[in-house]
DNA sequence: ATCCTATCCTGGCTGC
DNA sequence: TGCAGCCAGGATAGGA
């Protein structure tokens, strides 16, 4: 679904389309897909609006606007579970699912489609209010091993939801999590509170270098949901190593990944390589020598 | 403060 | 083959 790669990925393929063009026109098919302003507002308010930066900040794509070459508010979308956002010729835009279409004055369109209607569009005047609850970006160098290990410790939470909450960490979702913690060698249900320093650290480590991987790979498609803006799968599903592997044997022990649910979420590990227990070695030392 | 559950949705899968 | 029922999942709200 998409995360943080998934998104970043259609930004960055966006943005070459979109950057220069100006609104025309559109059509909302699919009223609760608007969350801001009033949908009978909505398209009115973007034409003559002129797409200047396609970026991305967490889950959510934004796009710049601009008016008269001032600043002009952002186009905002979250895609959810199934949202796909592309810019296409409008003769293609026939989906079934297609819920908002804003036609370009290169008579394109950038078309919003989203299966499950889950996805959300927004057009704000500043981000502020959208963005504030946000916890810092992975991949930014503010994110950083000591102030991580901080938050982490200030915290009395399980990693995994710990993890997907946003406010804690933008960007992560089930599948990165996931891959996350089996890189890094941690349990999802280890309290936060007990993570140490070097704990911390190969956490901080591996999700960055999972998220990295993945942005590099496009993103992860592993069902019929997920397609770059030119369509294709992206190719990190292929490097998953507990996701989506249940039975499979661990890639480093051999064991078998087990799944059970965590706040009602698919969770992915290995009992071997992530003990519940931090120092399983240390306490299997005691043990003995008592 | 943290956890748990329900909600939003639909296509696809399972099992009878 | 047909169909009912269940499941996935990001974010959020409300209750324990």
């Amino acid at each position: 679904m998409p995360e943080l790669p998934e998104v970043e990925t259609v930004a960055r393929l966006l943005a070459p389309e979109l950057v220069g063009r100006t609104i025309r026109g559109g059509e909302v098919l699919w009223a609760r897909t608007i969350a801001a302003p009033r949908v009978a507002d909505f398209v009115q308010t973007l034409v003559g609006r002129r797409c200047v930066r396609v970026w991305r900040r967490a889950k959510f794509v934004v796009i710049d606007l601009e008016r008269r070459g001032k600043p002009a508010g952002h186009l905002v979308c979250h895609l959810r579970m199934t949202g796909r956002l592309q810019v296409e010729r409008a003769s293609r835009a026939t989906s079934p699912h297609l819920r908002v279409r804003l036609v370009l004055d290169d008579r394109r369109e950038l078309t919003f489609d989203d299966v499950r209607k889950f996805g959300r569009m927004w057009f704000v005047e500043t981000l502020d209010e959208l963005f504030r609850d946000l916890g810092p970006e992975p991949l930014d160098a503010a994110f950083d091993v000591e102030r991580f290990h901080a938050a982490l410790e200030s915290r009395k939470r399980r990693l995994k939801p710990l993890l997907l909450d946003q406010s804690f960490v933008a960007g992560l979702g089930n599948i990165y999590v996931d891959e996350s913690l089996f890189r890094a060698r941690l349990h999802p249900l280890c309290s936060s509170a007990r993570v140490d320093r070097a704990a911390a650290a190969r956490l901080h480590a591996a999700i960055r270098e999972v998220l990295t991987a993945a942005i590099a790979r496009e993103g992860s498609s592993f069902d019929t949901f997920y397609r770059t803006p030119e369509g294709k799968p992206g190719g990190f599903q292929d490097e998953f190593r507990v996701y989506d592997r249940e039975g499979e044997p661990c890639v480093v022990c051999r064991a078998p990944i087990v799944k059970t649910f965590v706040g009602q979420r698919g969770t992915h590990f290995c009992r071997r390589c992530q003990p519940r227990s931090l120092n399983r070695g240390a306490s299997a030392r005691a043990a003995r020598e008592s």
